[in-house]
Order: structure tokens, then sequence, then C-alpha cells
DNA sequence: ATGAAAGCGCTAACAT
DNA sequence: ATGTTAGCGCTTTCAT
């Protein structure tokens, strides 16, 4: 038996190829009745049109593409990415859409993958996050019009992206160490190939100005956002007796309360530390980090409802999209005014 | 200006379509010189065959996918897959594929997504893992002559898996058990889902029934794989004072060591503790375990060894790969023979 | 509302 | 070795 074609579909029903494609496609000039019967012959047969020839002439595969510009490695073992591409993916199914996700065994495999992603025109659309601005992907995704997201935010106007407010943020929680009667408060820093490390680094520095504090050098430190880069900032942090610690992410400041406890000194009587997410590992830690929390499955979330409203509009405007962050107070911080 | 076609290119050289076809597709008929001519407008032109027609004509996306059945939640936190997608995503980007990773938020969307990864011919082949025997993805997958291969064994004929030697791994685990002078030896099960599951369980009671030991279905616990499962199975192990615990995972054992350490009993004086998988935190735990190492990554590795070259084979008979399994003794086992 | 026919960009069988 | 032609399965004008 020959493969089931929608020219069979149309032969077995009596109709001609349009006619079955326009119901496939529901198309509103097909008679009620004739639909009807073309359905039925479908359901029959179980024919299924092919879908390769369908993305050629209708350039919709329902699938997105997330693309993720690190290793597996560090991927897997953040959780930032874990509750970020949860989130993704509940949306992405909820509309159906599948999702595939690239991925690089390491980051100079990017060279490799990059070029397929931008003519392999087997997703709808792409979500792409922490890439550096100006990087040739996002050249190329322009150059070629693949629509795609960014998460994180992006100076070209033309771009969508979704982020959070990592500048109020760290503001917030620079502040409520002044406040708290903190004098030499430090900071951690996360990648900076990433907007976030640098708003945060920003929000900090702002605080900071803004009360006529001083922004000493020293007590800046950068790390990539690893528990162990957070361990071996505050190590070197130590000699410069901070009296508190914010870290740009909850991991690094899992690495800070190491370092401490190793240190001996007490969290939060002798130091205050701060982190930013609040992903679950940050109410366990011991003591219980306080930390800005910051929406990552709702960032995965409208990140597709973006991208899907960016496919289904001929005409877009690029949409920028600032979620909102929350300062969450709990045992490591505390008060030096009393 | 026009999209830059085939044709286009043809005209631009001077030859026909066919030739530059044959010359993109490297056909050997094609005279030195004219190949020549026609790589250069192709460079010179920036030109890129479309690649859904390439797809559509010669059935090669260049990608493959991989579907692991469970939630993303539980994926990404089981180190065993992390280093089972480290392996896969090397390979393939050796090879020159991309890799496409099928994810959901939850179990259940498999409905959903299942009939989708039939249909989509938008990957050339597919790799899944810890499907149980009969699933009807299996079925479709052969229904629709859509090659992959399993990790994890399989009944049918048909098909082609790479699997670890869970059988022997387990019997070698429990038979040094028994020669260091064990009595009561327990077992903690994985997921019963997964034949690996059952593997590890079998071996364990074949190294029991073969040296003439009972089997005493109190000391069989159940588990699923986490950390937690292994601590509660510990927990219920603990009335029926076992001397040894055989967990069917590194990470079950940690549970166990947990488990063990909150009630007081010293490992390995007081009971001795196996794992299985030797990743990375197996030899970080405290005491060092003791554990079967299986090659995980080189799993990874091989599945898309083993899936390219289906591809490539227009005749390929099933192949049935099992890797072997080694001992790994360190300090959460002691002998009781002096 | 429906059908005929052209077209998508490529490959491959068939000529020469 | 190269060109001509048909064909892949579908969508989409353009007729009627």
């Amino acid at each position: 038996m020959g493969k089931l074609t929608l020219e069979k579909i149309a032969e077995l029903t009596g109709v001609s190829r349009s006619t079955v494609s326009r119901v496939i496609n529901d198309h509103p000039n097909v008679k009620s009745e004739v639909r009807e019967r073309v359905l039925k012959v479908i359901a029959q047969t179980g024919y299924h049109s092919d879908p390769i020839t369908r993305l050629q002439n209708n350039h919709r595969s329902n699938v997105l593409g997330l693309l993720i510009p690190q290793s597996t490695q560090a991927i897997f073992t953040d959780p930032y990415y874990l509750h970020l591409i949860q989130g993704i993916t509940q949306t992405s199914n909820i509309f159906d859409y599948s999702l595939s996700l690239f991925l690089l065994h390491e980051e100079k495999e990017e060279d490799k993958l990059y070029p397929r992603i931008l003519q392999n025109q087997l997703f709808d659309g792409l979500i792409t996050t922490a890439i550096p601005a100006n990087h040739p992907l996002i050249l190329g995704l322009l150059a070629n019009n693949i629509p795609f997201v960014l998460i994180g935010r992006h100076e070209n106007p033309q771009i969508s992206f979704i982020d959070v407010d990592n500048l109020g943020g760290a503001y917030t929680a620079t502040t409520h160490l002044i406040r708290t009667g903190h004098q030499r408060i430090a900071t951690i820093v996360g990648n900076i190939k990433n907007t976030a490390s640098a708003d945060r680094l920003q929000g900090y520095k702002n605080a900071l100005g803004d009360r006529g504090y001083p922004i000493d050098e020293n007590l800046i430190r950068p790390g990539d956002f690893t528990e162990q880069s957070g361990y071996e900032a505050t190590q070197k942090l130590l000699p410069y007796q901070p009296d508190a610690i914010f870290a740009a992410s909850d991991t690094m400041a899992l690495g800070a309360l190491r370092a401490l406890r190793e240190a001996k000194i007490t969290v939060p009587n002798e130091i205050s530390v701060v982190g930013f997410d609040d992903l679950p590992h940050a109410v366990n830690a011991n003591p219980a980090l306080t930390t800005i929390r910051q929406p990552v499955k709702a960032t995965g979330n409208l990140a597709v409802e973006l991208l899907l409203d960016i496919l289904s509009n001929e005409y877009h405007p690029p949409q920028r999209i600032i979620l909102p962050t929350e300062f969450v107070m709990r045992a490591s911080t505390s008060s030096k005014t009393k």
C-alpha cells in the first residue's frame, strides 16, 4: 500500500486536493457537508499530512527551540536553569508546542551549533538566555528573520526580551543592609558576560552612592554563579573586614556561608549575607538566607507566551518585559543599629 | 532580491540545477573544474540550500531526538541523567548532529508529546531511556519506522539497545558482601518501571541463591532512585537488623547513610553499604561509598554511535550492547570474617 | 464553494 | 560528465 497522501483522501472522498487541503487548514470556504465527509475519511484512514511538506508550505513546525549557551554541565548544576526550563516547558506544552533544547557538551561547540541553529528552520521560534550583547547569534537571528525572545535585557530596540528587575533588587538588598547599620558592605558579582550580573552590581553601587557611601573596589569580588566561586570570593574578601556580603546569587551566597563557617565567623552576628534568586536551597541554608526573590518560573512561562505572541502576529512591535523582585528577609542578616 | 535558490546558483555559474545539486551532495560525477566554479559562486553568494526542502528530499535533518520519559524535575535532579546526557551530547556534536531534548513538565504530558514525536519527522533518529516494555511509544516508533535506540534492555528482538550489566553488577556486589561474612544482606530496589531495577534485584537474588542464602522479603525494600527513598527504605529495614545494604543507586545509598547516621549506626562497622553507579557524589560521601561503577557517559556515547550506525546502513540487524560494570571498593563496607 | 494548475526548492531517474 | 524532466506532498492563486 502506498503512502497515504492528501491526494488519496481526495480520491476516496470524491473531491479535489484543494478541498481536502482547505478542510485540513480550517478554511471557511467548504460546505459543511463536504467537510464532514472529508473528515470522516481522514479519521477512518488515519491520515496525517506530511509534517515536512506542511512545514515547507506553512512555515510552522510547532516546535520551539531553547538555547542556553552554556555547557550541559553548567546548565544542569544550576538550579536557576532548572526552574527556568520547567517554566518554559510547562507553557510550551500548554500551547501544544514541543520544546527542543539544544545542548552543548562544551561551550566551544557554539561555533558549530550556531550556524546550524540559524539555518535549520526546524523550529518556529527560539528562546535564548544570557547571551552577551551583539553576540553573533543575535545578529544572525535578526539577519535571518528568526523570531526569538531573549531572557535578559538587551539594548537593541528590535529585540523582545523578558527580564527581572535586577537593578532594583540589588538596590533594595543593599539599601536594606545600609539601613540596618552595616558599614562595609561587600558584593560578589556574577558572571560578567551576563547583563543580570552587571545590573546587580550597578544596583549595589547606586544604593551606596545614593546614601553617600564610598564604593570600595576591594569589597567587590568577581564570581561566576557557582558555589565554589562564592566560597573563594569570600575568602578573598575577609582581609578587608566586610560586615555584610551581598552575593549576586543564592548559590554563591551558599559558598559565602561555607567560607564564613570555616573561618569561624558567625552569620548574621558578625557578617550579614544576602543572596539573590530565592530558589529552594535558599530557605534550606543554614542560616536560612535573606535574599531577593525573582520569579524564575514565571519568567519561563512568559518567555514562551511572548514568543508565541510574536509568532501569531504579522506585525509585532518588540516587547520589553521587566518582572519585579521581592526582598525576602530570613536569618542570614541582622541589624547593627541597636 | 529574491531568495537564493539552487536555480540561481546554476544560472550564475552557467550550469544546470542538477550539477549544482551534485556538487552540494558530493556526487562523484562532476568535473573538478566545474565543481570549483560552483563552489566559488556558492561561497560568494553565501548560498545555503533550504534545509526543509533538503529534509523533504533526503530525509535527513541532522538532528537526533532524545526523550527521557520523566519530568524535567526528575531528570535534572538525577546525576545519572546529567552524565548520560553529557555523553549523548558530546558524541552528537562530534558527528555534526544537533541534539534536541524533548522535555515534559509533568509526566502526564506524555500523551500529548508522544503523538507529536511519532509524527514530526524533524529528527533522524531517537534515543530514549527507561521506557517500560511494550510502551505505546515503542510500538509507535516501530510502526512508523522511526530509527531509535533504547538505553536499557528490551525483550523485543527488533529493538537495538545499549545497557550495562546490571545483573552482573548486582551479583558481584552481593557476592562480595557474602564473601566478607555478611549474613543479613538487604537491598533497596529502584523504580520498578525500569528494567535496570529488575535486573539489579535479580542479580541480588541470584547471588544469594547460588550461595544457599535465603531470600528474605523483609530485607527487600522498594525505592525510586531518589535520596529520600533510600532514606525511608533504610528506616523501614532497620527493625529487621540487616548487616549490609545494597542500594540500587548511589543516590539511594546516600539516603541510607543519612538514615544510619541519624540512627547512630556506624558504617561500615555495624552495617556495610554498597551503591550502584559510581557517580561523583559516591566518592564524596561519608564514608566514601563502595559501589558498582557503570560507564554512564560511555553509554551515552555509544547510544549515539549505535543510532548513527543504524541511520547510515540500509540493512541494520538490531544490535544489543551490554557494557560491563566494575566493583569499586571504598570505605562503606568492611569484612565481618575476622 | 470547488477544481485545475502552478509553484515551493530540491533530488534523482533518465537521457545524451 | 552534464542537462532535461518528472516528482515529492502540500498550499494557493486563479478560474468557474
